[in-house]
DNA sequence: AAGTGGTCTAGACCACCGA
DNA sequence: CGGTGGTCTAGACCACTTT
């Protein structure tokens, strides 16, 4: 019995459960022998099943999988219209940072900053702001936490002979405000790109979140009304927390 | 050795073999006996190094895992050059429909409909398009391909007591222009939201990719100049195939 | 035919954690 | 302590593709 077949054969034995009202599956060893597989096949079909968000699997004594609801069978699903989960939701509309959003939707935003020093301009950061590959950038790399959870991880570069000191008010509280007050400038446009990537062990661990799981990164660049670059980051939000939106009229 | 040792270990293998001007690795077998680890060791390693795009593997006699890009020895990145990125890039700035937008970056646009019936609306369905639950809607569902291979994946849903009958074309060539020329109707705004989604089996048949594989899903609803909803769709996009962008000024 | 990656069985040991 | 999931070794067979 391949894969397949046996992910089937799970599927309705979680139908049978749930119409039960029951929410854990046998163990993973039971399992093995009741479909007359190895525990490695059990283990294939059940990931599988964690990956579509099925199951949850607890480990330790009275662990194992539990039904993570009731799900109705659908072919192709208007299920994707569904949005249950609260995430929080990014408007690309505007040029808020990542706190203000946050206050808005009523989290309680929190920025950790992980790194914040001065490095030679990688040659897409120099091209970005601007600059000649090695000139000096001011690089921060800070986690955004909403409600005490990770959200996001965001590496910024900023040209340090633009906003000289920049790291002399170490930590950054504020930065759009920062740059504002002490040097004048304030964001008016961006250009951003979104894509998905898969985490790091690294940034895995930052975010809570398991190696290679696919994460949202925002590429941005922002302007001053003069077109010149502010900043370029780069934003890494956790898939399963977050919603980007925008708004748009025929052009 | 467990797999974190072993993932750096070839690493640092990829780096040298980069430097050395080669691509290929040597066999998963090879690896095993050189680091005197089992060949299952190697294939999870590798699928890590896969899942960041730093090899791409190949089956057959002249198989292997090859490296996916020299990084070393350009010190500016040949993407910058590159005038049709590896990516499809879709604006979000803009409401023209897939098939423009790959024309306008030199891809062969091709759009297969995979179904077209009439249904009753979900109850989410209804509500975007601001009808009842139940009412009678158009139903599609169309793979759009570009080159020939599979890029997204997109369901749309249409009131069928405004465009009464759709599916008498059917199978419908341009839609946008169908609704123009035979229903006055354009699309004057459109909101978006994006998200991560997991493939499913039946969409990763469609799609080309492996189950459980992380998708950009962009949900939509078109609206008229007078704010009526025209259309809600949820467009499932390849990842790897795939980059969205955004620019806002101030607001 | 021969060598590649893909997948499976079989079995062992570990980390964890409640009974 | 004992049962759970997590991870590893060892080895077999298959599907595929070039030689």
């Amino acid at each position: 019995m391949e894969t397949e077949e046996l992910y089937a054969a799970l599927d309705a034995l979680l139908r049978e459960l749930a119409s039960q009202g029951k929410e854990r599956l046998p163990s993973e060893r039971e399992l093995a022998m009741r479909f007359s597989v190895t525990r490695a096949a059990v283990r294939r079909a059940l990931a599988e099943l964690e990956a579509h968000h099925r199951i949850v699997r607890v480990v330790g004594r009275s662990g194992g999988a539990f039904i993570s609801e009731i799900v109705e069978s659908s072919p192709i699903p208007a299920l994707l219209f569904d949005t249950r989960p609260r995430r929080i939701v990014r408007d690309l509309n505007t040029v808020k940072g990542v706190p203000q959003m946050l206050r808005d939707q009523g989290y309680e935003p929190e920025t950790r900053s992980i790194a914040e020093s001065m490095e030679a301009a990688p040659a897409i950061v120099a091209h970005a702001l601007g600059l000649k590959t090695g000139a000096k950038v001011v690089s921060l790399l800070r986690l955004r936490l909403a409600d005490g959870a990770p959200l996001s991880l965001e590496r910024m570069y900023l040209d340090a002979a633009r906003f000289p000191g920049l790291l002399d008010h170490s930590p950054i509280p504020s930065l759009y405000e920062l740059l504002s007050s002490r040097f004048g400038v304030t964001v008016f446009a961006t250009d951003e790109t979104v894509e998905i990537t898969s985490a790091s062990r690294q940034v895995a661990a930052l975010l809570g979140v398991r190696p290679w799981e696919p994460l949202l990164a925002v590429r941005r660049v922002s302007r001053a009304a003069d077109g010149t670059p502010i900043e370029t980051s780069v934003d890494l939000f956790r898939a399963d927390r977050t919603r980007l939106t925008v708004s748009t009229l025929r052009k």
